[in-house]
DNA sequence: GCTTAAATGTAGTGAATACTACATTTAATG
DNA sequence: CATTAAATGTAGTATTCACTACATTTAAGC
């Protein structure tokens, strides 16, 4: 037994002290990104001190793959809460897609966090070991929905879970992510609800044009 | 007539300086971002210096803004020089298709770039004068081939050009922005040419199913 | 209540940053 | 060839940055 499990009220003050800056974090790099984002203004925000983060997250490099972690851990969290329709697969892949876009739009975290990473190309999931957990039951949401399809003969069997869930992320996470680029692209805001609604549902029927067999007879 | 005219030597090393400098800009923003990119770095890659993006541009910011309107003119101007199959729709999508998802593949620094202007929600992108002009030849390419299509009864006349236009860009952007996170996730590179070439034909299967006419008779 | 170590607070350090004042070079014009 | 202004080069400055050495507080166990 150490000492650590021996003060549980130094526990639950480190506990927390950590939980604010992972949160503090996560707002920060989502605002101004892995080098816009300061020790010292994640600390602050935190209502700590920078000090705090080099002693429980070693840098700040650390600390962004905690972020970055923590992240895909809510949203892996978030999927495995998602209940289909087992028995009405346009029904359960139309939920499945309004999750993951709606995903998207509410948790602008997500997207600038991932975005982050990308532009770092990659290093520092890499580096962790939890992320290799957050793969596998991703394309879970997507695949019990095309499985049961394909079951009834609704779906077509060529329809693979993986490419219509990247198709299904792409047009979520892009339509949010270059939010800003595409309103003045196409002079329109994209954040309005009429706007994102009709997105929505273009989403939807596109993706069920897509894994929908065709009515030949 | 102004000075600058009348000193044709000092104007081609002052444009070669120039180019150079918005060339280096466009590359050290692109792999580190607005706030990991610094001018020095930008200078030295431009062999000029620092000194040179204040004489030309400002500031920063200015450079930025310089680098950012470069890559959508260079967006547009490649657009506009794809010239589809009058005759067949379907040609003629995919033909506009394989331009975007490629364009997207083998221009990163368009992409990450504007990634890091999204991140600043796009606060240059509206202090620009040039970039409104690039808003509205860009769906032209998609709105051609979908025109064509309508007209032969080959397509839906309810496909939106705008809405194909998002779908396509998502798909082909979304591969490519996302690429590390997603590779680490799927467990497997989307870079290999195996992956990209199946996405590829996917992202054409999946557009052509949404605007395609159903076969009912 | 004394000891002890975990947890936090304070005050820095050196390096990198965006930006600038000032000096120098270049070449076009009279 | 002298002048002149555009263009470039040099040497800074103030600030912010990530990170750290060291001091202090807290509470658990004896």
């Amino acid at each position: 037994m150490t000492q650590r499990t021996r003060r549980p009220a130094h526990q639950a003050r480190a506990q927390a002290t950590q939980q604010s800056l992972l949160e503090a974090a996560i707002a920060v790099f989502s605002t101004h990104g892995l080098h816009g984002g300061s020790v010292s203004r994640i600390a602050e925000l935190a209502q700590s001190h920078d000090r705090m983060i080099y002693y429980y997250f070693g840098n700040k490099e650390g600390l962004f793959i905690a972020a970055l972690e923590e992240i895909y851990r809510r949203y892996n969290e978030a999927e495995a809460a998602v209940i289909l329709d087992t028995t009405n697969p346009t029904k359960a892949l139309t939920h499945a897609i309004e999750f993951f876009v709606r995903y998207f739009r509410d948790h602008p975290e997500f997207v600038t966090v991932l975005n982050s990473e990308n532009l770092h190309r990659g290093k520092h999931i890499s580096q962790s070991l939890l992320a290799s957990q957050f793969s596998k039951p991703a394309i879970g949401l997507v695949d019990q929905a095309l499985s049961l399809g394909k079951q009834q003969g609704l779906f077509r069997a060529e329809a693979q879970s993986r490419e219509v869930y990247l198709m299904i992320s792409a047009m979520g996470y892009f339509y949010q992510s270059n939010q800003y680029t595409l309103s003045a692209f196409l002079g329109e805001a994209l954040s309005s609800p009429k706007c994102y609604e009709h997105w929505e549902s273009f989403v939807v029927d596109a993706v069920l044009r897509t894994v929908t067999q065709s009515k030949k007879h």
